[in-house]
DNA sequence: TGAAAGATTCGCT
DNA sequence: GCGAATCTTTCAG
């Protein structure tokens, strides 16, 4: 497999890597920026608690699709890592539009490029992914999969999780330095 | 059966 | 920059 199955490895790597998801109308992909990783017994994982119907996806197989619903009006987009039974995975968080940036725009609503897909939320909205893709098989070459690097990466900045209200100081977050799509400066949380 | 928390985003001040 | 919206999942009684 191109990707590693550790964790934070498999973060890191996704940087510069290229999310495609092809639906009826056609083709959107983005260069990931920016990813989270959620290590096996990481207090802040949605698997920390044990297995549960809905972090099942957590539990699936490398680069299976996690999806879950947040704050009842978004979704994030999770790739499972690791190994099968073992609940950890890593969050996408944000994207630099590549191909069908003007579809994102009309799903979500706004016309700025670099807000098409800063934030997980966002993200996934502005691919068209929902709970429909629980399970996907990213390595698979289906209509929703990972692509390795079209072109080199700038450099990769760590920091604290965000959003977190537990374990947000671990350095578990990825991203791209300098790329005015990560969602890092302006909307950091404490 | 009821109550609290959560890997967020949008809108208004 | 700060506070509200919104609903699913999970924990407690």
């Amino acid at each position: 497999m191109i990707f590693p199955t550790d964790t934070l490895a498999l973060a890191r790597a996704l940087i510069g890597a290229v999310l495609v998801h092809e639906d009826g109308a056609g083709v959107v992909s983005g260069r990931i920026v920016e990813t989270e990783g959620y290590p096996p017994g990481d207090p802040a994982c949605h698997a920390y608690i044990g297995r549960t119907a809905r972090n099942a996806g957590l539990f699936a197989a490398p680069g299976r699709a996690y999806v879950y619903r947040i704050y009842g009006r978004y979704h994030c987009l999770n790739v499972a890592s690791e190994a099968e039974g073992v609940g950890a995975g890593v969050l996408l968080r944000a994207v630099e539009p590549l191909e069908g940036a003007d579809r994102m725009a009309a799903r979500r609503g706004v016309a700025r490029r670099h807000d098409l897909a800063r934030g997980p939320g966002r993200l996934a909205q502005a691919f068209g992914v929902g709970l429909a893709q629980q399970g996907v098989d990213f390595y698979a070459g289906g209509a929703l999969r990972l692509e390795p690097p079209r072109s080199p990466c700038g450099p990769i900045g760590t920091s604290g999780r965000i959003g977190l209200t537990r374990e947000a100081d671990k350095p578990w977050r990825f991203y791209e330095r300098g790329s005015p799509f990560v969602s890092g400066s302006g909307r950091m949380r404490a």
